[in-house]
DNA sequence: ATGGTCGGTGGCCGA
């Protein structure tokens, strides 16, 4: 069995390039070869590729059926640490079709298990499934023309999936997704974003904060464990906003806003990313309008909340802000946590 | 600095 020689496991263990496991394994490349693959798709063995430069940075390649090895590749396998444990990604896309080229390249860089994406805009029968499952993911989505739009991405079967709320709220707004992971319950949320307070929007986005604390109260225990991600449009406290003197009483960070997030929080949500950083002042989303990243005037609006059971096993959580740095971003930066992998 | 820039659309709106 290949996965007991014991040789080639401390080699890829430790890395390696193709051409020299061939020359090792002269007498049966051909059968090396086709473990290689299987360990690849099934994500058990990071490909990457820098053409025999290694001083270039490398790209990581995912999986595909279309893509194969090249001699100069560099293999090595997932360490132990990464295989026990599961990552989940949240990313306001600002339309999945027009961030498709960031998108394929941000998923081969970081390799998250699930991806949970918001405001996709687009409808259904035009979602790039096919491509998502190339790349080694399921996916699961509903969305519409022009606005809104949720999906879920997993390496993993996804179970129950439900679109929307419970209760039939807001139907017509494709705002929320949710599906069960390696046991973990995942709702993916889009928060309607408010506009101005005096606005219906802002009205809105009140009522839909509470629709959602119900959806909570009402089909889930906080003794399970849920992971609640999204835009929220609501930054937590004075550290996620980069003028809280400024914002105060503004939209995303009004007192009312706060009080809905409050109620998520005494249901039995934690805010996975300040668990890891309590003096941190990152941010999610900066305004295009104003050049605001470039200044790092930003809100921290993009959440990963859990129940505890799930803050127990949590091994951390970053703001991936150097996404927001490349050639045409969305105005939302991706958030990333991992936790050890439930026994399932 | 009460503007600015994106994305999707269809003859402006939402963020």
């Amino acid at each position: 069995m290949w996965s007991e020689d014991s040789a080639l496991v401390q080699h890829l263990t430790e890395g390696m390039r193709l051409s020299e496991l061939k020359a090792i394994h002269a007498d049966s490349s051909h059968q090396l070869i086709e473990h290689l693959y299987r360990l690849w798709r099934s994500h058990q063995l990071i490909v990457k590729r820098d053409w025999g430069d290694d001083t270039a940075s490398p790209q990581v390649l995912a999986y595909s059926n279309s893509l194969c090895f090249i001699p100069t590749d560099y293999l090595q396998l997932r360490s132990q640490q990464a295989e026990q444990s599961i990552s989940i990604a949240t990313w306001n896309v600002n339309s999945i079709r027009t961030r498709m080229p960031l998108v394929r390249s941000w998923l081969a860089a970081q390799q998250p298990d699930i991806v949970c994406l918001q405001e996709t805009k687009v409808e259904d029968h035009l979602y790039p499934a096919y491509e998502f499952n190339l790349a080694g993911y399921n996916v699961v989505y509903c969305g519409q023309k022009t606005y809104n739009g949720v999906a879920i991405l997993s390496r993993h079967p996804m179970e129950d999936v439900k679109y929307g709320f419970s209760n039939g709220y807001d139907s017509d707004n494709k705002r929320l997704i949710a599906a069960t992971v390696l046991g973990i319950r995942i709702l993916n949320v889009y928060v309607p974003q408010g506009n101005s307070i005096d606005s219906e929007k802002f009205a809105y986005k009140l009522d839909f904060l509470r629709e959602f604390l119900g959806e909570l109260q009402q089909n889930y225990s906080n003794a399970s464990p849920l992971l609640v991600v999204g835009d929220y449009n609501v930054a937590p406290d004075e550290r996620d906003v980069f003028d809280a003197e400024a914002m105060k009483g503004q939209v995303s960070f009004h007192p009312a806003e706060l009080q809905c997030l409050k109620q998520l929080q005494n249901w039995g949500l934690h805010d996975v990313y300040r668990h890891f950083h309590v003096e941190a002042e990152k941010y999610t989303w900066w305004d295009f309008r104003t050049r605001g990243f470039e200044r790092n005037e930003g809100l921290r609006i993009d959440h990963i909340w859990s129940t505890a059971s799930l803050l127990e096993i949590a091994k951390a959580c970053e703001i991936d802000q150097d996404n927001r740095a490349q050639p045409k971003p969305s105005d939302h930066a991706p958030v990333i946590a991992r936790f050890i992998t439930p026994k399932v």
